[in-house]
DNA sequence: GCAGAAATTTGAATCGATCCAACAAAAATG
DNA sequence: CATTTTTGTTGGATCGATTCAAATTTCTGC
């Protein structure tokens, strides 16, 4: 009795049926992965055996640890799993992902965790051929966890200047001149910057030495691009406010109180995210200053929101989806090369801004 | 030489570890899965020789066939994989279900394909311990290749009548009546009905014969909640057209065509989805017929989106994230048991209904 | 210094498949 | 009818770990 309630609730594996049906299991397995190099008597005869002892088909489990290959990509961030799901740059870059990964029939795990002990295990355990990373914050961490794993992985949004890795990232000093000059050219001589993190875990206005002591050599390129152009319209950069923020919420607004506090506040505004653009937008506009009348605004990034939204976001464009494709594509057919890539970026021109001022 | 280059090649096992550091390959396995059984002097021996190989760690691949968990659930549809990161419903959906993994440390794997063969494939090869299906068209498909994983699996948006398999959905004859009554008491009489499908493929207008055929029970009943409640203040259903979409662009604003084509165009629609509520109200504001002064749009569904556009649409909130969270719990907690829960539904008044014109 | 308890370590068995060299049977060829 | 080909089947080896009962070592207390 016992036995045989045992035997219920055990899954049925290939070598029951291979018994059952008395053929070899390597026979059994063929009927399964290549069955037209069984006799058709044979296959039928196993097949009927299978369908009748209830078989699930060969379990993947066995089958990925002869194969080796997972076919699926894994994501990663250090942000919680509905990042994926929210945010609007995530969610064109995994547009692209997903666009490389059906046309290759591969699968996408998503790898996250809420909090770091966590991350590791799941990096260490995650059943994938290979990681993307969204290096957001955190990003250095994220990198040396998934190094262990030795999978081939690409780090998007590189930020930090690490020659070993592969990353795929844009052009950010080219990005902030193009975003700079276009104030500039519109009249602005008083900006600000809403800037992404120098550092983990920093928030408030950064000072040179945060500049120079960056981690994030992201950030601290787009700063450059916006100061070096400012410059050439002979605009004393050192003056220029640069609050730096989490990209999301709660620290931006502070950091447009912080700026509005000011004695001058600025006609122009900087953001180094989309995300933290049109919260400024929304910000400025509950206050009562109009954009683009009262301050401009550009972004950075490029999110189909950015499109959507009143007035429409001036911005500078990354070839989001783009990016997602190309990452994914190495990763499925990586060769052992580093590579690293930089993408262009493009202006685009919409409602947030405008003339400065007279006077 | 040629062994040395295949030494280098090949990765490191944990067998070669233990070998390396002269210990079993049970006391090397220890050393990563449970440090603390294993002698301090033994362990940092061992740690060193695998830092040294550049041991990767454990294998998930080789662990997984032992402890048979995952801890991943697959979530699958038929349609693209951009769907997840694309439809509003469905993101919120994935919001949900995100939570509820975070909060257990599991993963997610998306699972999708360009063709039914490949989805087969895929669905047989996912790593997971279950799956929520997003059961949209082909759904009936999408249940019959999953079930034959005898994986726990859970259908949302049920929609057909199966009681052997768990499902999640909402009582659409009371929202569909919801709706309808709201319409009515604001003073409409003259009604389309913008229908997702009753059978896979289908679109244009509906017959009594093809609701009465239908496979996705969801959609009829849908329809039978709008008639009944119609019905109560006077309006002959039998008028009312039905135009079947594929609950996007193309088929619905084909939808829109043909019933304002007809000699009484409707005053109100009734949308069995917010997708293509949105689709409407963009396509009759694009025309100069204005909503809701000229007719009225109730969507089904209450995606957060539907918060966001102009005018804000009425709709009969479903409450999607606590589905999702519900869903992947069934999984993660999953007792052998089917279960079949019905969630209820809420109308939410926006600007997208008003009262009829007079005459 | 020794018995007995406690802490470590061992190594075979197991998870569920696929692969492949060797063999057997059937078919084709001379 | 003997010989070569072709086709189909077999069963052991392997993928990379974990587990657990048994063996061994170390520690306690006297």
């Amino acid at each position: 009795m016992a036995s045989l309630l045992e035997g219920q609730a055990r899954p049925i594996r290939l070598a029951d049926i291979a018994r059952a049906a008395g053929v070899s299991h390597g026979t059994a397995s063929n009927v399964f992965s290549r069955p037209e190099i069984v006799r058709a008597e044979v296959r039928e005869r196993v097949k009927a055996v299978a369908e009748q002892m209830g078989y699930a088909g060969p379990d993947p489990k066995g089958r990925l640890l002869r194969a080796g290959k997972v076919n699926a990509i894994g994501v990663a961030t250090t942000e919680p799993l509905s990042y994926f799901f929210d945010d609007p740059f995530a969610r064109a870059m995994m547009g692209g992902i997903s666009e490389a990964c059906d046309a290759t029939g591969a699968g996408i795990a998503l790898v996250s965790a809420a909090n770091q002990e966590k991350l590791a295990w799941n990096i260490q355990s995650a059943l994938v051929d290979g990681f993307i990373l969204f290096c957001i914050e955190g990003g250095s961490r994220l990198v040396d966890l998934t190094r262990e794993r030795r999978l081939p992985f690409v780090a998007l949004e590189l930020g930090f200047q690490d020659e070993t890795v592969s990353a795929i990232g844009v052009d950010n000093v080219a990005g902030a001149r193009l975003a700079a000059r276009h104030l500039a050219e519109l009249g602005h001589r008083r900006f600000a910057v809403l800037s992404l993190a120098f550092a983990d875990g920093r928030t408030g206005f950064a000072t040179p030495d945060i500049v120079r002591g960056a981690l994030y050599t992201g950030t601290r390129d787009r700063l450059a691009g916006y100061f070096e152009e400012l410059a050439r319209f002979g605009v004393d950069t050192t003056k220029i406010p640069v609050y730096e923020t989490e990209n999301e919420e709660k620290s931006t607004r502070a950091g447009l109180e912080a700026i509005f506090a000011k004695d001058e506040p600025p006609t122009a505004i900087l953001a180094m995210s989309d995300r933290m653009a049109l919260i400024a937008i929304d910000w400025l506009t509950a206050r009562g200053i109009k954009v683009p009348q009262d301050v401009s605004i550009v972004g950075f990034d490029g999110v189909p929101d950015g499109a959507l939204c009143t007035p429409g976001l001036t911005t500078i464009a990354q070839p989001i989806t783009e990016i997602g494709r190309r990452a994914a594509r190495m990763i499925l057919d990586h060769d052992g090369a580093v590579r690293r890539e930089t993408m262009g970026v493009e202006l685009i021109v919409r409602a947030s801004t405008g003339p400065a001022r007279k006077g």
